[in-house]
DNA sequence: ACATGATCAGCT
DNA sequence: GCTGATCATGTC
């Protein structure tokens, strides 16, 4: 009889657990293992020595038909994982293999063609890729802080070259799904090797071809998003990690790891080099790259191209306007004349707005009455398609009421403006063209998304107006003005990143336009355009906004210079995670006052957003400058503090956004 | 999370 | 004393 240790597939606490077998099983190996009535995944960690209450011990069912086991290089990561983001290693095992299929369908892996570049690299393209070149086979981390159009993917295409002669493979990754297509045809034009994607919208079939073509050692090229880390990888030589700042790369549900953080993990674990891109990277990677060797700098475009122009617009209305009726709202009158120019001049246009519907808040002019969800503590938004108004957070929706219900009053006021009511506004302007939507709303599907790029860069859409979703990494061609509404609401949202997002946001849209040999032109509208911020973005001076906002966040002991660790408590009762919420802080300030005092509480206080779907929750922050007090104080919270029923509780640690 | 057993109000 | 609802507890 033998005894193991079994990484079991549970949420709660101590998902390790002991099981017996007559037969050997090796750390790795995926079996199925008794847990009260039911039986559940599990993976061997290690063999053990009976253990006291060896009565109690149940013994391992069979093993795990769909996938027999687990390397232990790849075991090794996913246990690092778990352990540093506090959740139980079983589930996060479960969580990331691929669902079994009876019949999977036969799925064609394309290779590409390896045609040479059309064009020779800049000199600051050789050094980079000479620095990385020489860095393969080894752990190091660069930053490569390349602005907009200066050819970072070229760098890519080299350096993966250079990986395949090794015999090696390369992982790249991007934040999203809607940046796949076109590095797909990159890669496959450049690249004599297999090309292989893994996201969200490919199929099960695809899925599991993808986990059996990984641990091959013929060299791949695989480009995904932040799932593919979790891929059980044989021969990478390099990892790339395309858009850096980007906040997809954060998994918000289930295990909250940040894929830049853990992918540096993995760099070093398996002794290659990891290469983070972006125009407008992090302060956390600016700070702990910025004065090293690692750090590679792209100031050029190849083609001298130069930076689009930013302009801010004073967007407030002047009083002797107010009160007239203006149907160019929320335009301002230049943003529209600019528009028209680049329209007539047979030029496309970007507009954007970080916010979806019509008018994101509703009152009532007469008595002040407004209207908000009963399920979340939040208002709804008017949504015109549908004339009904909709709760952003829940499936809540009421028509869009006639007249005011409580004083009947006829006229209700319409605050706020998102992507529909922008896109009304320039149809009503220019009736005679093409405007586009390009948001969660108006593009549900890959291939809708897929579809409306297709017909923007055809010219069937001569202005789209979109989300974030359209400002991240496309490059149009014909696109020379870009307008961008809403940026005052970002710059004042209550997080201290706030203002690193807002312009890594502003940054990414100038990014847009201009790449072909007529000037770009970014316009922001403001309604508080003195705000310092615009300085630095309208010269480009990247240098002095870092510094002024490192600063401040060395001032107030923010990330880079502390981390954070939060603390959720939900439940459907208020009461309950007010109670619970200070309960936890109780057990977390004694703990604190006994053993960690190197560790600040902050709260507990509500939620963002406290009431959501019909959920409270309350939270707390943690924050130390010692990393190690941060991970054993939570980790010792979690065995103390016992949860009543109807509440729970999740830990985020490094979180990127406060929910 | 989920299933189990304990505790208890409301009822024939 | 029975039944369903709510709560507390353990999962090798």
């Amino acid at each position: 009889m033998n005894f193991f240790k079994v990484a079991v597939n549970t949420p709660f606490n101590n998902s390790e657990l002991t099981y017996s077998s007559d037969d050997t099983w090796k750390r790795g190996d995926l079996v199925l293992v008794p847990l009260s009535k039911r039986k559940t995944l599990g993976c061997i960690l290690e063999n053990c020595s009976p253990p006291p209450d060896v009565k109690n011990i149940k013994s391992i069912d069979s093993s795990y038909e769909e996938l027999s086991s687990l390397h232990e290089d790849h075991l090794d990561f996913l246990q690092w994982v778990a352990s540093y983001y506090q959740y139980p290693l079983g589930q996060h095992i479960a969580d990331i293999l691929p669902r079994s299929l009876k019949r999977p369908r036969d799925i064609l892996v394309e290779t590409g063609e390896g045609e040479d570049l059309p064009y020779s690299l800049t000199s600051e393209q050789v050094e980079a890729t000479n620095k990385i070149k020489a860095a393969l086979g080894r752990f190091e981390r660069f930053l490569l802080h390349g602005v907009t159009g200066s050819g970072k993917t070229t760098i890519y295409l080299e350096t993966f070259r250079e990986v395949a002669k090794k015999g090696q493979s390369g992982l790249f990754l991007i934040p999203e799904i809607n940046l796949t297509p076109q590095f797909i045809e990159t890669f496959k034009k450049h690249l004599k090797m297999k090309v292989l994607t893994y996201h969200s919208s490919i199929s099960n079939s695809e899925k599991l071809k993808v986990f059996e073509e990984v641990q091959k050692d013929e060299p791949y090229i695989l480009i995904g998003v932040r799932s593919s880390i979790f891929l059980p990888f044989k021969n990478l030589g390099v990892l790339v990690l395309d858009e850096e700042h980007d906040g997809s790369f954060k998994q918000e549900d289930r295990c909250p790891y940040h894929t830049r953080d853990i992918g540096i993990k993995l760099a070093s674990m398996r002794g290659f080099p990891i290469i983070l891109g972006s125009a407008t990277p992090t302060l956390e990677s600016l700070r702990a790259l910025k004065n090293t060797e690692s750090y590679i700098r792209l100031k050029k475009r190849p083609k001298e191209i130069a930076m689009p122009i930013i302009e801010v617009i004073d967007a407030r209305t002047p009083n002797e306007k107010k009160g007239q009726e203006d149907n160019l709202w929320p335009f301002t009158e230049q943003a529209i004349k600019e528009l028209k120019e680049k329209l007539e001049a047979n030029e496309q246009a970007l507009v954007f707005v970080n916010r979806l519907g019509f008018a994101s808040y509703v009152q009532c002019r007469s008595c002040g009455r407004d209207f908000h969800c009963l399920n979340c503590s939040t208002s709804l938004k008017y949504f015109k398609k549908t004339h009904s108004l909709n709760c952003q957070f829940c499936d809540f929706k009421m028509p869009y009421p006639e007249s005011c219900p409580d004083c009947g009053n006829l006229k209700l006021l319409q605050k706020g403006f998102g992507t529909e009511k922008l896109a009304e506004v320039l149809r009503e302007v220019f009736p005679d063209r093409k405007i586009g939507r390009f948001d969660r709303d108006a593009v549900k599907t890959f291939n809708e998304l897929k579809d409306v790029l297709k017909d923007f860069e055809e010219q069937k859409i001569d202005i789209l107006v979109g989300t974030q979703m359209l400002s991240k990494g496309h490059n149009f061609k014909k696109v020379n003005l870009v307008v961008l509404l809403g940026i005052d609401g970002q710059l004042n949202f209550p997080d201290f990143r706030s203002n690193e997002k807002a312009y890594q946001l502003i940054m990414q849209t100038a990014g847009r336009p201009g790449r072909t040999s007529t000037q770009g032109k970014v316009l922001i509208q403001s309604l508080y355009p003195e705000n310092k911020i615009f300085d630095y973005i309208k010269d480009y001076n990247d240098e002095e906004f870092f510094d002024e906002e490192i600063t401040i966040r060395e001032s107030l002991t923010y990330p880079p210079f502390s981390r954070m660790t939060a603390i959720y408590i939900n439940s459907r009762f208020q009461e309950k995670a007010i109670n619970e919420c200070q309960k936890a802080a109780g057990i977390l300030q004694s703990l604190i006052n006994q053993h960690f005092s190197e560790v600040d509480l902050l709260g507990p206080r509500p939620g963002i957003i406290e009431k959501r779907a019909n959920n409270f929750t309350w939270t707390i922050l943690l924050r130390s400058q010692d990393i190690g007090q941060l991970h054993q104080l939570v980790s010792n919270f979690k065995r103390h503090f016992k949860l009543i029923s109807g509440v729970s509780l999740k830990v985020d640690v490094d979180p990127q956004t406060l929910s």
